[in-house]
DNA sequence: ACCTTTCGTGTCTATTATACACGAAATCGG
DNA sequence: CCGATTTCGTGTATAATAGACACGAAAGGT
């Protein structure tokens, strides 16, 4: 790539990020949707995103988008996948780099600058979106599934302290199947990512309290690799 | 994002593709680098690659940077990861949409236009590359790794015909571990990704000579996301 | 007090993974 | 041409892992 073929200005595309949030709610996996308040898809649900600015990584971009819409720093974010098709913005040539998040339930949405209106969707049942924004979604929620099965990256959408109980919902949910309950305990206790607290989940309707856990950060990258759920 | 948002000129990044191309020879993995005829980084090996053109994909980019250096066309090829941050290109703002391509033996270098020379380079022992381009090729020999134990690309390697030693040599090489015989080829069998030919492997120094298998076509998908050698 | 709800636990069976050795079919060399 | 050498192709026994399954304990509700 020799400096004669540097592109001109006009050749140079735009760079957007796009973050697909996902977060278990009312029993629900669902994502965090904008209203878009300006053409093309102008009133249109949309993944939130931007530009990227100057001098800031591809992360930081993505990070920034997550934390104007939801607040939230430090949560689990990772790159999903650059789509780039000329002609899936109508304005020119715009390449997104797309990612995702998993944000634990207790996160509220902020009252957006530029985000219209924010809501959140089940992953499950998305009204039409803005761009490819639907291929998106879907690729981002294949990928998590892959990830659950392969990773502990679950314990991310829980809160910091959660029952078993709450645990293996979160698991059914996304999967979208089934799982007993004594051999799920039995697996989480083998991979020794969970950390028992001496106190108990009080007052939820009725019935025993059930133990709250803590999982140890750093599990994540530690289980990779090793199939949770085979 | 409104359209008040949009970038000015000044403001967007260049768009580049590189492609790690992997290949086993020399009972060894091997990936194909370009010396740089410009700077910066001029003299440097660098992986292929080259700026993304305006009314093209990302792929199909990925696909004629592979085209014009090995003259292979229809080989496996996948999105890796995009790198993106300030400052890895001197030049300025370049994000660059990283590939990973699998290509058989048989394959031979191209006599490149601007590819000053090109050579296969031991992926286990690099030389010095140019930008962030040995974190990209030691994050795709991860993902090489990744997905050969949980689908099949590992067959890409091969040329159409091949035989079951040659296959689990492949395997081998890129895993960096010894498998037992049998095991293998049981698994191999049980997966039902291949067809037995009716031609042996003739002339090949001494020994018994092996049958030559060929795999189906679209196995690759099939059986993703099932563990071939866990 | 008793009924209902949710929690927490262990064993037996089936499946899957691993370790391991030798006769068959070809080439090479004297 | 015949024995030595090389590579091919195959099966079984054991260990590890996954899956199915039920009931007493601890709380709240009436």
């Amino acid at each position: 790539m020799p400096d004669a073929n540097f592109p001109s200005d006009a050749e140079r595309p735009r760079l957007t990020v796009d973050v697909v949030i996902f977060s278990l709610r009312q029993r629900d996996l669902q994502t965090l949707l904008v209203r878009r308040a300006y053409p093309p898809f102008q009133g249109r649900w949309a993944i939130p995103g931007g530009f990227v600015q100057a001098q800031e990584t591809l992360e930081s971009a993505a990070r920034r988008e997550l934390e104007e819409e939801t607040g939230v720093r430090d949560v689990y974010l990772e790159q999903l996948y650059t789509f780039g098709d000329p002609g899936r913005d109508p304005r020119g040539r715009v390449i997104t780099v797309a990612y995702v998040a998993l944000v634990p339930e207790d996160v509220r949405v902020q009252a957006g600058d530029d985000a219209a209106a924010a809501e959140w969707h089940s992953a499950y049942h998305l009204p039409a979106l803005a761009f490819d924004h639907d291929e998106i979604v879907r690729y981002a929620l294949k990928r998590l599934r892959y990830k659950l099965e392969y990773t502990s990256v679950g314990f991310e959408l829980l809160p910091n302290e959660f029952t078993l109980g709450e645990l293996q919902t979160a698991y059914e949910i996304v999967l979208g199947e089934h799982l007993d309950k004594r051999n799920f305990r039995r697996r989480i206790a083998e991979a020794g990512i969970l950390v028992e607290t001496n106190r108990l989940r009080e007052g939820e309707g009725q019935g025993r309290p059930a133990r709250l856990y803590r999982y140890r950060k750093n599990a994540v990258t530690e289980v990779k690799a090793r199939r949770l759920f085979p």
